[in-house]
DNA sequence: CAGTGGTCTAGACCACTTC
DNA sequence: AAGTGGTCTAGACCACTGA
């Protein structure tokens, strides 16, 4: 039982596990395998496939993290009752999002303090402690027109080397992205309108509604950054795709 | 070479491939290890653990399905360089969101139409044919609080079923959850003012900023409906993180 | 207490890709 | 041509838990 031949017609060049994961996903994203059902045991697939434990293993794993189905020692595996009630929400960096748009990419430096944390700045990034701060505030465009107004903190302690960063050129969130491996990160998004000093920035009238991303990151040393992020009006779209295993992206969370 | 003693202190009761996961993780993610980085090579890994190849296989190929590490035959295995900028994205069922703030939820059905496809509807189902389709509006409310206006088609042709359903004591997209397993939803995420009837329906002013989510659903028949959610104004928010591999959410994306 | 999943082994052959 | 990852096997022991 060693090599099969993997030329039968239909198995077109793809692995057995893959294979298998295939057939059960379909059956079940389908609805033929409806929620809540019993699906074959390990040893049964073994027996349908003619593989080996191993083999089928993997497979349920596979679709067991990605919430598929759920497994429970001695009672079985069952077709996941809760929808994957979750998407995949693609973040893009900002220089990249706005060359998608065939438009040159620019971007200005406002504001760069350096201060001790006020008690505000201690709420937005979730620390008690009193830490020294730098506060940012810059524009990017596309082209002549603004595009995004940030606002950002620095938690100097977790990052000492951004107080020698004039952040002139490179902007805060590409520096650090190269300088910081960030572990966690938890985004917020809200619809607001423009305050008056986002209006005056972007060049729309006050009030105006806008996309407000707000994410804080924290890395093994604690909190490193909290951003806010303003998009004018309409002008922005923030895209997420849910997809099971497979059909389009590498795997859900990635690239 | 079986059944290691799994007693030695700081193992505490964790799968060898886990730990394994666990400490080449924490290289990546401190910066021990930077980005373009070679990885040891399986069979060193192999060595250094002393347990066989297929442990540590599982967890290279568990790290490039996240996207953190690159494999390439004969080169070897790699940091990932870009980021993973993607964030998981939660997309509570309504009546859950509401529960979860602590309030009754209610929901209202406002409008229910059958009819063929205009245009506009086959421009937001991204279908080009003539199909009938169900134009639905409805309101789901927290309390007495309106909390969200909801606008759908439904493709009458991928859900026959609907037609006999008169949707008004259960929502549309619950009913759609149980009715049709989906395959693929995409969404896109804005801010916009409040349409007129949004604001009627919502009770705030018109233009006040608003969340919108417009979700396409596609199953294996084709598109199955078009759903845009309006949030008013500052009441809501969309919360996504991106978290490596199995520290908080039972699944990043997947994986 | 027996069925089921969770993990692991010590091999093996193969495909791909760079050297 | 050789190194690397990709896949698969035929076992094994164990932990958990529901019948």
């Amino acid at each position: 039982m060693t090599g099969r031949v993997m030329t039968r017609k239909g198995s077109a060049n793809v692995s057995l596990h893959r294979r298998i994961l295939n057939d059960i996903q379909r059956k079940i994203l389908s609805g033929e395998w409806e929620p809540g059902r019993r699906i074959p045991v390990e040893h049964e697939l073994v027996q349908q496939y003619g593989c080996s434990r191993m083999t089928v293993s993997k497979v349920l794993t596979q679709l067991a993290q990605a919430g598929i189905i759920e497994r429970r020692r001695k009672a079985g595996s069952f077709v996941s009752r809760l929808h994957s009630q979750s998407a995949v929400l693609s973040i893009p960096d900002i220089k990249a999002e706005v060359s998608a748009l065939g438009q040159p990419y620019s971007f200005q430096l406002l504001q760069r303090v350096r201060r001790r944390s006020t008690r505000e700045d201690r709420a937005l990034l979730a620390t008690q402690d009193s830490i020294p701060v730098l506060e940012i505030q810059c524009q990017h465009l596309a082209g002549a027109q603004p595009f995004c107004f940030e606002y950002r903190l620095i938690n100097v302690h977790a990052v000492p080397e951004a107080v020698e960063q004039d952040f002139s050129q490179l902007a805060p969130g590409a520096w650090l992205l190269r300088q910081v491996p960030w572990i966690h990160a938890d985004h917020r998004i809200r619809s607001a309108g423009a305050t008056p000093e986002a209006a005056r920035i972007l060049k729309i009238m006050p009030r105006t509604p806008c996309l407000i991303v707000e994410r804080l990151t924290r890395a093994a040393k604690g909190t490193v950054t909290f951003v806010r992020l303003t998009y004018p009006g309409t002008m922005h779209e923030l895209v997420a795709s849910f997809t099971p295993l497979g059909a389009g992206s590498p795997s859900p969370p990635s690239v």
